[in-house]
DNA sequence: CCTTGTATTGACTGGCGTTCAATAATGGGC
DNA sequence: GCCCATTATTGAACGCCAGTCAATACAAGG
């Protein structure tokens, strides 16, 4: 089934290539299961390789985790990534829109590694933690530049923490139940952050 | 030091006293470790008891982890839980409020278990899983009931679950950085509540 | 004071993460 | 096309730690 699988003969891969391979297995089975539910030799066997090889490519179990979350922000950073070539001044509210309609497909065609990002990434290490928090800053800038907000003080990074923590919740319910369409939730959240982040979405508001 | 340390003989306590002795251990261990950093072994003589009678308490290292955020689930509970007999009828904004505030001061005053149960209970277990969402669900319940919402269609619920993870969110944000003080921040999101929940708070706005 | 119940212990076991020396495949030089 | 150096790959062995269990000591009731 798994194109890894080789009956007897060894198959030999190139790193870079058989790393990544274990690590999107990794992102697979750890959607799944918990941290200490899945063990080392059944992940070698899934990749069909030997538990020795796990350690040619990760110094440990949780380093091979990690990897995996880390590849999980990667991916979400990269595939929700939008042409900004042709943006407009900020707030570009067009292009914002279509970014957060990219992260919600991405989040609902990934649904499984989405989850796993945001559930599996908090409960573990300082290590883990941190990757999540750099990917939830690095998406919030984005978000930021076009929305066309610069100022931060405590107010406002109160604000925008809170609006992350308000997409992350709902985006989570969202992706479990699925009862509004995608432009309705998208519409939704858009209209929310009108109406958290007044003050830097329409200043002569504030 | 520890009023449980006996040098050489065996301290006989009732069974409900150690057990929560142990559980109360275990918010304050599990507070700064993570779940597979402490080992039962550590427990035990942090606890100054053998390791097997943890096994006569609890009957799995997870279950006493569970027993753990279970209890940090209820002391949650049980400690913002505010005097509802002088209510007015919902929605009743000042009692609201009074126990937004309650529920920031339990998350400032006991931010170690504030942040074990948010954080360390999202990656584990299904059951840990289960604990928080509950608890996230009594918390809502009580705040939707002064605040006098009863209507839950799924952009009403897409709204709370949403609001919820705004509270948390900044939450975990303002116990680090303490840079608004606690009448600020609670203004602040009873404010959001507001803006975000318009239609259930004022209907005639919707 | 003896007996009964049970809180408590310490040694033992099995599983799993981790290590390491041995092995076989690959690619390059001649 | 052969040989050698490199290294991807293996399998067995190790050690730690969660979980078990029979033995022990403390407390209470008769």
């Amino acid at each position: 089934m798994s194109p890894v699988t080789a009956a007897h003969a060894r198959t030999r891969l190139q790193v870079d290539e058989r790393r990544q391979q274990l690590i999107e297995l990794g992102l697979e089975l750890f959607g799944h299961q918990t941290y200490d539910e899945l063990s080392i030799d059944e992940i070698a066997k899934k990749a069909g390789i030997s538990k020795g090889l796990l350690y040619h490519y990760f110094p440990s179990k949780r380093a091979f985790y990690v990897a995996a979350v880390q590849e999980a922000a990667r991916q979400l950073l990269e595939e929700t990534n939008v042409d900004e070539s042709t943006a407009g001044p900020p707030p570009d509210m067009a292009l914002a829109r279509t970014a957060l309609r990219g992260f919600l497909q991405w989040a609902h065609r990934r649904r499984v590694t989405f989850t796993f990002l945001l559930r599996g990434g908090v409960g573990t290490d300082p290590e883990v933690g941190a990757i999540v928090e750099s990917t939830r800053r690095a998406l919030l800038d984005r978000l930021l530049r076009r929305f066309g907000v610069t100022k931060e003080d405590p107010g406002t990074r109160l604000r925008l923490r809170g609006w992350l923590g308000f997409i992350e919740g709902a985006t989570l319910d969202w992706v479990e139940t699925q009862d509004l369409d995608l432009d309705a939730f998208c519409d939704l959240l858009v209209q929310m952050a009108g109406v958290i982040l007044p003050n830097v979405l329409n200043p002569q508001a504030g």
